[in-house]
RNA sequence: GCCACCUUAGCUCAGUAGGUAGAGCGACGCUCUCGUAAAGCGUAGGUCACCGGUUCGAUUCCGGUAGGUGGCUCCA
């Protein structure tokens, strides 16, 4: 008996093989081949092949051959947790970016010590070469042979509905139900999991992992489920390539925009104020001006209007606009004002409650009510630097990037329904043309529609909203993904979500539509037949947080800042003493250009001066002695630490104010 | 909010198996006046996060609080 198979490799051939034949036949030489695509599906190896079978080999390093060698170090993983804790019950263990994670029902925590002798365990399963094996099982036999494994049950049970979000679609997908067991070489069983696969042939096959950290997880990412303990690793096809990944963790925590914000003494977090809320340093406010200083700019070449409105507002104005129904926890409780008590304490004269603000639209929408509006001055653009607080959970407050007060370049337009697609057109290139300016180019857009166990309003409505916003986002050209019940209560949205200088992706601009709101606070406008008409809003957001972005941009420039956002641009380093009079007189010019410049007077020594510049990532260095002097001229030292030596104070003065007004990086 | 871990000088970190602490950098002072990433010497600086408990004695052990870190859930 022999089958035909086609391989399908660099040249595509049609091979006979004997019956019977295996994928690790036709590939088990090769460790870098860890499962087969047979006839467009992903096989194990072990498998025997079906005649006339189309057979490509899956490379562990294809996006495909890293889920499965991550997913077979989970099992490992799983086994290790197991083999030191008998009483560990399992969770789900799904590959993610980069590694995988699996978690445990485990009363005894994973502390560090913990995951180095579990490493050490997964090391042995690993040189043990134990075979995954594929086994397929009906529920009946999954129920009986996973008895102890309450998880798993729920997972057979439920395996119509499992969806791919929760992690569980690789435990149980559509089709049979399968069993994996680990089998040592001499044909005993190691340990089984319930699993769709496909594994890596055997474990031998995990060329390099590491087990990173641990933490807890709700089961099926649910807060009213039971919470587990997950742990997390990562594998990868090669020892340099998980040194490399090491590598680039390093570097991406050495650019920690909450580490560079005290080295280069930017702004802080006093315990004194509290959580969440940071304080700017000279240099950090600088760079926040510089920031808003621009965005006013542009917003006013873009036909907005300013406003500002005040940090607290009586409840009543969040009342009116439903967010005490539907983020009162995310709110800083109310200050009660004015109220009296007699001497029992009993309430005369009851107070009224004051609460800081989360948003500052409703504030805006009180200046649009504050008098009649004409269609003719529709679109209304009202723009301000507003600053919110919310009483974000403790566990979530994170640096810049997740503050509980911070300042939002803040926008609300009020237009037609006729104008309402012409608009978010005109915005969404306003926001990537801006975003361009700060430096970050490589944007995709995200779409979040209606969530219907959050949200007021009707079908039809959420319909049009989320159409026209689909459409604007198609025309822009960028990748659009889903994000289903991602909206707001009262809109979809479009967020822009732009990738930084090491491929990390951050959500920053929001384009939300509000039907409703107008609604709520009775916002109309006189239409041109002399009706009278409400206004759809769009709220807007570029930066989202200023201190946020700034945060973001931090950490994209790992602190070297374009020019025209340093802090200071020109540090003017004498070669000795006796040259800080002739520098000075160059920072004079500098500083009648607009340039922020300063002469380093201290005692210390030239190398030294050169050394703090540097590591206060200062773009320019200009540096004189007495060859400069004769000659009238400077050194520049760049951040790269190139030289230019001998450069006229006149040319020298020209090329950084043109970096500066150019907004390039240098 | 939940789980784990952490908190010693301005910063980075040692240390004390319970007897109130040390380095480097930084700051300050003196000496040096120097050509592309750290000159030399000296001085000051700490209720060992805070509050309780155990103890003759707590920075160290226990409990609580605050703040932080990594995740989870959340993110108008």
């Amino acid at each position: 008996m022999s089958i035909t198979v086609t391989l399908v490799r660099s040249d595509t051939l049609r091979e006979v093989v004997a019956d019977g034949t295996t994928g690790l036949d036709l590939f088990g030489e090769d460790r870098t081949i860890v499962a087969c695509r047979v006839n467009g599906e992903i096989k194990d190896l072990h498998l025997p092949l079906p005649d006339g079978a189309t057979v490509e080999p899956v490379l562990i390093g294809s996006p495909d051959g890293l889920n499965i060698l991550r997913h077979s170090c989970a099992h490992v993983a799983a086994q290790a947790v197991q083999n030191l804790h008998e009483e560990a019950k399992l969770g789900i263990g799904p590959p993610i970016t980069d590694g995988f994670y699996y978690d445990f029902m485990l009363d005894e925590p994973f502390t560090p010590e913990a995951l180095k002798a579990l490493e050490k365990q997964m090391q042995r399963i690993i040189k043990e070469k134990q075979s995954f094996r594929r086994r397929v099982v009906t529920d009946e036999e999954a129920r009986v042979e996973l008895a102890d494994e309450p998880f798993k049950l729920e997972l057979i049970t439920d395996k119509g509905s499992a969806n791919a979000e929760d992690g569980s679609s690789m435990e149980v997908g559509a089709g049979d139900l399968t069993i994996y067991e680990n089998v040592r070489r001499n044909g005993e069983r190691a340990w089984e999991d319930l699993c769709r696969g496909p594994h890596v042939p055997h474990t031998g096959y995990i060329p390099a992992f590491a087990l990173t950290r641990s933490s807890a997880a709700y089961w099926r990412g649910d807060q009213k489920n039971q919470q587990l303990q997950r742990l997390y690793g990562t594998a990868w096809p090669s020892r340099d390539e998980l040194k490399d990944y090491q590598t680039r963790m390093a570097e991406a925590a050495k650019r920690d925009h909450r580490k560079l914000g005290s080295e280069l003494d930017l702004f802080s977090f006093p315990d004194e104020i509290g959580s969440g809320l940071p304080v700017f340093h000279p240099k950090g406010a600088l760079i926040k001006m510089q920031m808003e200083n621009y965005s006013r700019q542009r917003h006013l070449e873009a036909g907005y209007s300013f406003v500002s409105t005040p940090h607290i507002t009586k409840g009543h104005l969040f009342e009116t606009s439903k967010h005490l129904d539907w983020y009162a926890d995310g709110m800083y409780p109310p200050m009660r004002v004015d109220e009296e008590r007699d001497e029992d304490g009993t309430v005369v004269k009851p107070g009224v409650d004051y609460y800081l603000k989360p948003m500052n639209c409703p504030m805006h929408n009180l200046i649009f009510s504050s008098r009649g509006r004409s269609y003719r001055e529709l679109p209304l653009r009202l723009f301000e630097f507003g600053s919110v607080y919310r009483y974000e959970k403790s566990g979530v407050v994170h640096g810049l990037t997740r503050a509980r007060g911070f300042t939002q370049d803040d926008a609300h337009i009020y237009c037609t329904r006729e104008q309402m697609k012409d608009e978010l057109t005109r915005l969404l290139t306003f926001v990537l043309d801006l975003l361009k300016d700060y430096g970050l180019d490589d944007f995709y857009l995200e779409l979040s529609t209606r969530d219907p166990e959050k949200s007021v309003g009707d079908d039809a409505t959420w319909e049009e909203a989320t159409r026209t916003l689909a459409e604007v986002a198609h025309a822009s050209g960028l990748e659009l993904v889903d994000d289903p019940g991602g909206a707001a209560f009262y809109g979809p949205k479009i967020s822009v979500q732009a990738k930084d200088a090491i491929g990390r992706t951050w959500q920053l601009s929001t384009i939300q539509l509000d039907f409703f709101e107008p609604g709520l606070f009775n916002l109309e406008y006189t239409a041109a037949d002399g009706s009278r008409q409400q206004p759809v809003m769009i709220h807007r957001a570029l930066f989202g947080s200023i201190e946020r972005f700034f945060g973001v941009l931090l950490e994209h420039y790992a602190g070297a800042f374009p020019v025209w956002l340093a802090p200071v641009q020109v540090v003017g380093i004498p070669v000795a003493g006796e040259f800080t009079g002739y520098l000075d007189e160059v920072a004079e010019k500098l500083r009648a250009r607009g340039v922020r410049v300063e002469v380093d007077s201290s005692d210390d020594r030239m190398q030294k001066k050169i050394r703090n510049a540097q590591k206060q990532k200062v773009p320019y260095m200009l540096i004189a002695g007495g060859d400069d002097r004769a000659a009238g001229a400077v050194s520049f030292r760049y951040r790269d630490g190139e030289q230019k030596n001998g450069v006229p104070i006149d040319e020298a003065i020209e090329e950084i104010v043109e970096a500066i007004a150019r907004k390039v990086q240098v």
